[in-house]
DNA sequence: GCAAGGTC
């Protein structure tokens, strides 16, 4: 009896001779210059087998082996109308360049009594052990099809495929069939009805070929909602109470310890000038809490392709495709792993030590690899995902004579490598809490104990901040006090890296297609790079912009431009992989409904002529800004506030942007310069005890007015609340902007605690002010989806796609939603092993240090009756920090105390002498009121309020603050008095 | 001259 096994490309047909054989196989080549066959006996037992040695050959081919195309009638562009394309005959052949190694499984099928498919377990896999079926039936009618499905290259689960093969499926082969199918004639379609219309009306584009592919276009879709959503960022100005201190730190220098508002920023002026009045004038310290504890800044989870394209992007600032071609060149030199894995999981058996042992001969990480060996080795967390296929990257040999880009990638790699086998970086965080007439301030410091991995992985950054000496009921007059006024952030552009997350968030192309699809968009000249400092951003063209926009005003049930379509199609797969529905069916439907589009789209396409035209030509605010945007030597939008004509920036911005909200660039490298609470210029309003300088005749409170500081901290990065939603569907997409739980935009926040191991990290969360808010949460890198049992939908028995494609984040929430502990933390999953009723049940727990740990505690099966209590389910957050503006804390008004509306909507206004508070503040104080001047009361008993007073004519509220010279900067030590 | 998915 003889076995053809095949595998779906030539590294897995070695990897399982080499269990199969037990070491000791035959070597020839085949006709391929890439693969060999490899000859042994195999102990194949029935009933597949009879029980002795079987002569077994393993080869493999590259991938897919059949291409598609159109029949000669439609193959040539002019030969059709377009629209025929959608039924025209489609015609399946081997590649040309595959044509070798259909030979060499011609040659060897011929002889073979079975046929054993070992392609990789996902639908592509099963779609390519379909065609080699084919080919093999062709020189031999009986040859017996078998399936070996595996989900690691372990000799155990080899083994086990081998004597328990079973069948193809051919329901996942006819999904990937439609796929094909879909995407040949979609995009054909598409690609040359647009070509040919534009290129008949647009000179410049006579040449140029105009593409559709379902997979490019919401790839250019992200890139140009984003670009809108920086042209059309309003900044939002606010204002926060900094508290300085100077102290002789232990080396007897002197420094600024800065202190953070609790309230971190108010968008309401007048509240935030009269908290800070309260500081002003009796601006004495106490500090209420002086607590140190332990921290730990997390090791990198184990490599994935993705999370590879977007590191290598970051940090060696080198485009996705290149970092993954590069990766392949080091596979195919046997020095990295397979670089195309899902997995961030390594397997239990893996061979971490040898793997150690080989990198101790490098002369930059050797001595590290060697401590590793030496008893500071710790096993690799692991992360959520798993292909079943492939373990994650990672270097199998050292390589000392590598050089430019290849190195630095390896060098990535491997320290990454080195870094998930190291310690966690441990450390001591002390905060301090002070408290001036009524409001809280906290500042906190860090002390590194223990570098362990970040002594190997220089990519993360944390450094030791250390707090000079505070005690607690300790009382002292900070040295600064000021109201300052910051604004919110313009977003950045999209990066390369960026571009990768959405992608992969929106089921956009596959781990090993991503690069691919943004080279695309840049080839066809849809997206530029434009480089900005260290960092390179996208920005659309004028032809990009111009083709999004223009679809995007015909009125179609789903955009073109948007991920739906995609996704409809991904999920119409798997309800044929399910059994639910045949390959027919779907095909029917699908075209049909791209039918309809492209008839619409056809009847309207004068729209997108147009809207192309008009970017390309037209004078508008807009295009002149796109035309900047493309041209000048920078990324950011270049004429801010062009679209729909909006104004300048105000008088208070100054120097508004930095780091934006939506672009979180440097996720990896975080730098620590978000330690302060502003995300904008920061400006002096008023210093020390100069409230005779705050300018009040200028400032205007009227177009604030009665909405108030209610909307709290739902501005605090403005980018999130204007658009971002379809306006195709109603159906959110994944654009990275998210909707929480009160079904309101929610904002992103970058964390900010120095100690958290997640400084630097952004995540989104409630708009509300804190004491209001929903309780969602979620970090911007990881998107909604992040399963918890990690297999996806592979672990309930379904076939995995190529990718663990996320499911839509209001699917199946309930399941999905990771599970946060108190400390904010991705809760850490475990069995329980000791012995009692309890064993072998899963949970949750607070993954932090012991000393640190928030003692969250869970059951995963959601039964708390014996430990535990209740799920905190990541919406009972403790901390305080991202609370965002007006919402304050307390939730009470400020001038009467009550709850249930904000001061400024106070409707016991008119009697605030009765509020014991405000008597307070106002007695035995000279001096002016803030609101209208005049001297003898403060302003929060001001009899002229709510007139304008001198401020009335304020006009336009942010743009009429002036520019405020007025108000002084400078640090004076003064406090008020 | 179209797509997207494998892989070297």
């Amino acid at each position: 009896m003889k076995v053809l096994c095949v595998a779906e490309k030539p590294s897995i047909a070695k990897s399982i001779t080499e269990i199969l054989s037990g070491g000791r196989w035959d070597t020839r080549n085949s006709p391929h210059q890439y693969i060999r066959n490899y000859d042994f006996d195999y102990n194949l037992p029935p009933p597949l087998g009879r029980g002795r040695a079987t002569a077994f050959t393993v080869t493999a081919v590259l991938g897919h082996l059949m291409n598609s195309d159109f029949d000669d009638d439609h193959r040539k562009w002019h030969s059709c109308d377009p629209f025929t394309l959608f039924d025209a005959p489609i015609l399946t052949s081997v590649s040309k360049d595959l044509k070798k190694v259909e030979q060499n499984l011609i040659n060897e099928a011929r002889h073979a009594d079975m046929l054993m498919i070992w392609t990789d377990c996902d639908r592509e896999g099963e779609h390519i052990g379909s065609e080699v079926a084919t080919v093999c039936r062709k020189v031999n009618r009986n040859i017996i099809v078998k399936r070996a499905r595996f989900s690691a290259i372990i000799a155990a689960q080899i083994h086990k495929a081998a004597r328990e093969a079973d069948d193809l499926d051919q329901r996942q082969a006819d999904a990937v069939e439609a796929r094909m199918a879909l995407d040949l004639r979609i995009g054909a379609v598409f690609t040359r009805f647009m070509t040919m219309g534009l290129q008949v009306r647009v000179p410049e584009l006579a040449e140029q070929l105009v593409s559709y592919g379902p997979c490019q276009f919401p790839t250019l879709g992200f890139v140009v909602d984003q670009y809108n959503r920086v042209q059309s960022f309003v900044p939002e100005t606010f204002w926060y109470i900094y508290v300085g201190i100077e102290r002789t730190d232990e080396d007897g220098e002197v420094r600024t310890v800065e202190f953070k508002w609790r309230r971190n920023h108010l968008f309401d002026m007048d509240i935030a000038a009269i908290l800070y009045e309260q500081c002003a004038i009796n601006p004495e310290a106490r500090v209420l809490k002086v607590e140190t504890k332990p921290t730990t800044k997390w090791k990198p989870l184990p490599l994935t392709t993705v999370e590879l394209q977007q590191s290598g992007s970051r940090l060696l600032r080198m485009a996705p495709k290149r970092v993954l071609d590069i990766a392949e060149k080091l596979y195919q030199k046997g020095i990295l792993s397979y670089p195309r894995t899902e997995t961030d999981q390594y397997d239990r058996a893996f061979d971490f030590n040898s793997l150690v042992q080989k990198q101790t001969y490098d002369n930059q990480w050797g001595q590290y690899a060697s401590r590793l060996l030496n008893g500071e080795y710790q096993r690799p967390r692991n992360g959520k995902k798993n292909d079943k296929a492939h373990p994650p990257i990672h270097p199998t040999a050292h390589a000392g004579n590598l050089e430019g880009d290849e190195r630095r990638v390896f060098e990535l790699v491997t320290r990454r490598f080195l870094a998930s086998c190291s310690k966690n970086a441990e450390g001591k965080t002390t905060t301090v809490e002070i408290n001036i007439a009524d409001e809280f301030f906290h500042t906190s410091g860090l002390v590194i104990t223990q570098r362990n991995y970040l002594e190997v992985y220089p990519y993360d950054k944390w450094s030791d901040s250390a707090l000079p000496d505070f005690q607690e009921g300790e009382q002292f007059t900070p040295s600064v006090i000021e109201l300052k006024e910051g604004s919110t952030s313009r977003p950045n552009l999209l990066t390369e890296a960026d571009l990768v997350g959405l992608m992969d968030k929106n089921g956009i192309g596959t781990d090993a297609t991503i690069a691919e699809h943004i080279a695309k968009i840049i080839e066809r000249q849809y997206v530029l790079e434009k480089q900005e400092q260290k960092t390179k951003y996208l920005v659309p063209s004028q032809l990009g912009v111009g083709l999004i926009e223009g679809y995007n005003k015909i009125d179609f049930d789903r955009s073109l431009s948007k991920p739906h379509l995609r996704r409809e199609t991904e999920h119409r797969m798997q309800l044929v992989c399910d059994g639910a529905k045949v390959k027919r069916e779907i095909l029917d439907q699908t075209i049909d409904e791209y039918k309809e589009v492209f008839i619409k789209a056809k009847r309207d396409f004068e729209i997108v002529i147009e809207s192309v035209i008009d970017y390309l030509h037209g004078q508008g605010e807009a295009q002149e800004a796109l035309r900047a945007a493309t041209q000048a030597r920078r990324g950011r939008g270049g004429a801010r506030g062009a679209r729909g004509g909006r104004g300048g920036r105000g008088g208070g911005a100054g120097g508004a942007s930095q780091r934006g909200g939506g672009g979180n660039e440097d996720d990896d490298d975080d730098d620590g310069e978000d330690g302060g609470p502003p995300r904008g210029g920061g400006r002096t309003r008023a210093s020390g005890s100069a409230r005779g300088s705050r300018g009040t005749s200028t400032r205007g409170t009227g177009t604030r007015g009665g909405t108030g500081s209610r909307r709290g901290g739902a501005g605090n990065t403005g980018t999130t609340r204007k658009r971002n939603y379809d306006n195709d569907d109603g159906n959110e997409y994944d654009n990275g902007i998210k909707t929480c739980e009160c079904d309101l935009p929610a904002v992103s926040r970058t964390v900010q605690k120095a100690d958290s191991p997640h400084v630097g990290r952004q995540f989104w969360t409630c708009s509300k002010p804190q004491s209001e808010q929903c309780g969602y949460f979620e970090w911007v890198d990881e998107g909604g989806n992040a399963s918890n049992s990690g297999g996806g939908s592979s672990a309930r028995g379904r076939p995995p796609a190529k990718r663990q494609r996320p499911s839509s984040r209001n699917d199946n929430r309930g399941n999905d939603e990771d599970v946060r502990c108190n400390c904010d933390l991705e809760a850490r999953f475990g069995t329980v092993n000791k012995e009692g009723p309890n064993k072998g049940r899963q949970y949750w727990a607070c993954p932090n240090n012991p000393k640190a740990s928030c003692k969250f505690f869970q059951w995963a099966d959601g039964d708390d009756t014996t430990a535990g209590g209740p799920s905190n389910h990541g919406n009972s957050r403790n901390n305080s920090r991202g609370g965002g503006g007006g919402g304050g804390v307390s939730g009470e008004c400020f001038r009467c105390g009550q709850a249930g509306h904000w001061s400024n909507a106070c409707p016991n206004e008119s009697t605030s002498g009765g509020n014991g508070g405000g008597g307070a503040r106002s007695s035995g104080q000279t001096g002016e009121c803030f609101k209208c001047g005049q001297a003898g009361h403060w302003s929060n008993s001001c009899p002229n309020d709510g007139l304008g007073g001198p401020s009335a004519g304020g006009g336009g509220g942010r743009g009429g603050r002036g520019s405020g010279k007025a108000r002084g900067r400078g640090r004076g030590r003064g406090n008020g008095r």
